[in-house]
DNA sequence: ATTAAAAACTAACAGCTATTAGTTTTTAAA
DNA sequence: TTTAAAAACTAATAGCTGTTAGTTTTTAAT
């Protein structure tokens, strides 16, 4: 069976890429050092590639996808706001924990994009914002948050919660529990006591 | 008088610069780009810069500085710890809208540099981060502050005010004073009611 | 108007880039 | 063991990279 190495294959080169896309940026991250790093020539990564630009995509939607369901996910949730928001942020630290690499790529280098998946990322970045700062303004409304601009609450979260990827490492003395229930201590009861 | 010519030509090039790396990352951004955007032949930039190395060192290291610099001069001041937090934080709002280009390519370029230079800036980024741990620390021990994990409270602040850069632009219907005031309301008071 | 320095230019370099075409090796089902 | 597809290889492409050398133009003080 042919098929599941090919896959198999494909898979180890965008997991290069992510981690050598995150060190040295997209643009920084030869094709060459690529296949240096898959153990392949890197003109053999085109029979499970189509080129470096759709590693590039494939890695960034895989996240967008994955930001945009789990936002599905919480919307569906019959809970309080404050818990919604907490629930979307600690999905945020998962998907870092698990999938940093693919994550950091993601945030920093999806202006590689080209032509119209580069606006079909930011439509869905655009679109994932949004429904983070409905959520937001729908729990200011309802009295469970505080009244602050809604825009400068939603980007304070979310870079708040991008650091992780940067520093966490398992043998940093915290679990990923603490590292959650921390992180959010502080931006839900405030850093000031 | 010649000599005035040569620096000014010099810091226009550092300015296109760092407006360029920070669009395009300073791997995807070529001499011939930056030439372009100066008004002038690639080559005839060498009159005024040593290499591309040499005009990312400059950026970094000048934000670099000027941190520690903040840092030091916060440090001086007979105030409470909250109050000292408060205002590295509001120094680093500053120097965000004051000169975003140059602090986005500190944050996301400075991986690029080579040698000795990658490690100055290490090391003075992580002087930088243990004098800020230092204060939280002392605010927690004095009681001012809640007892979180002094990393985690340190990079969450760090990384929210870092989003500033990527998204403030006069006409956003805020002014800087508006957006600090609400970044430390989130950070010192949280969001929670 | 002369002069010398500064700052621009053009041309060229060696090396790297993503990618393709064509060929050989490996894989796995018949 | 044969066979055909899959996946690796080598070699080559045109175009871009940072930078240098050598030349011409601009600047500004004498």
């Amino acid at each position: 069976m042919a098929k599941r190495s090919k896959v198999n294959q494909r898979q180890r080169i965008l997991d290069e890429a992510a981690k050598l896309f995150k060190e040295k940026g997209f643009a920084g991250t030869s094709m060459r050092d690529l296949g240096g790093e898959v153990g392949m020539e890197a003109a053999s990564m085109y029979n499970h590639i189509k080129s470096k630009d759709e590693i590039l995509e494939s890695i960034c939607f895989y996240i967008s996808n994955t930001y945009i369901s789990q936002l599905a996910e919480v919307e569906k949730m019959e809970a309080p706001y404050t818990k919604k928001v907490e629930t979307l942020l600690r999905l945020h630290v998962y998907l870092m924990l698990e999938d940093g690499a693919a994550v950091s790529v993601a945030n920093n280098d999806w202006k590689y994009l080209t032509g119209e998946k580069l606006t079909e990322f930011k439509d869905a970045r655009k679109r994932y914002e949004q429904g983070f700062a409905t959520l937001i303004e729908l729990g200011i409304a309802a009295g469970e948050l505080q009244p602050v601009n809604v825009s400068v609450a939603l980007f304070t979260m979310l870079s708040a919660v991008r650091w992780v990827e940067l520093w966490y490492r398992p043998g940093r003395g915290i679990s990923p529990e603490d590292l959650e229930q921390n992180i959010m201590t502080i931006l839900l009861n405030g850093l000031a006591k």
